[in-house]
DNA sequence: TTATATATGTGATAACATAACATTTAGTCA
DNA sequence: TGACTAAATGTTATGTTATCACATATATAA
């Protein structure tokens, strides 16, 4: 299996896919990252840096293979230790996010904030969403708290119909 | 790997392990399954019975390869897809539920009751516990509505330490 | 009873992930 | 600077999780 597949729409919102628009988003992300990455003494190292700038640039969660095969085709190494010490790498420091439902990575639309992430996963286009919210575990968290669990780290995932494939549908 | 382990400590509640409680826990639950089954229509054959005893009698999520040996002691077949059907019938009619996090399937500690669970995991003994409030995911039920996400299923895990462990760390 | 749908058994393989160890690179400090 | 140390990378090998495809068997309906 390679990695060349069509790129997902984008959930959420229905904005269109424009290049201009990306690359700038991409650009304004890894500057985002190389401060940050300065303020914690963090070595966004090429292949970290190159792992962070596919998942942005795909715009949408892709696996660890997925992500090794545009690794190797980057001059990096080819076995899958590769991709996921990168991928640990960002998502240890919340500049991506693991969705486990997917088995699969997503670059942080917002690092830097504090935050417990949520998503919303379209079964149809498979795009992925990172809700904007910041205490959508609220509730969860009391309830834990209730029973004198300490939470370290959530996993809130939705699967569902993305807006777009919605409209599709009535169409 | 063999699926002998020691049994993970329950979460949440420090109630005793005790023998007699406990099958009779699982009766219950069974007979809960067969009345759901009965009026679904769903058949609950051999081996999804046996694969929902399993889950009740661990009493903790285990994964479907372990579960897997259980059935071939059981004299059922020992093919992966053996267990993977009897787990897949068993959440799509909200008898089990699987732990995206631990890639593992653990019995509903409340089948019937309409709900989108939310689980507690122990990093320290591996506890898997069921939160007991039925709208923890509203907030995010709330945020999704708003962009027009339809949510058909949610998984809201939290990896923590349960308060068997925390009292044990202070210890 | 025959037809049909559903469930099960099995072999093969795909997809996801980590252990272990050698090598290289970056940072530190005598 | 050079030796030391810690961190990162490359690679081999293997472990773990999950599905496909197809044959067989069983249940339900007509």
């Amino acid at each position: 299996m390679t990695s060349l597949q069509p790129k997902a729409k984008r959930g959420g919102n229905p904005v269109g896919f424009e290049t201009h628009d990306h690359a700038h988003c991409i650009g304004t992300a890894i500057s985002a990252a190389d401060t940050l990455c300065e303020q914690k003494a963090l070595r966004l190292t090429p292949v970290r840096r190159k792992t962070l700038e596919i998942l942005l640039q795909e715009h949408r969660a892709i696996g660890a293979y997925e992500m090794l095969d545009h690794l190797r085709e980057a001059g990096f190494g080819s076995q899958p230790p590769v991709a996921y010490r990168a991928l640990e790498f960002l998502v240890a420091n919340g500049l991506a996010h693991k969705i486990e439902r997917l088995n699969a990575f997503i670059a942080c639309t917002h690092p830097g904030a504090t935050h417990s992430p949520a998503f919303m996963i379209c079964r149809l286009c498979q795009s992925v969403a990172e809700a904007r919210s910041t205490h959508i575990g609220g509730s969860f968290i009391d309830a834990a708290d209730a029973v004198g669990f300490q939470i370290e780290q959530t996993v809130i995932e939705a699967e569902g119909v993305c807006p777009a494939c919605t409209q599709e549908a009535k169409a």
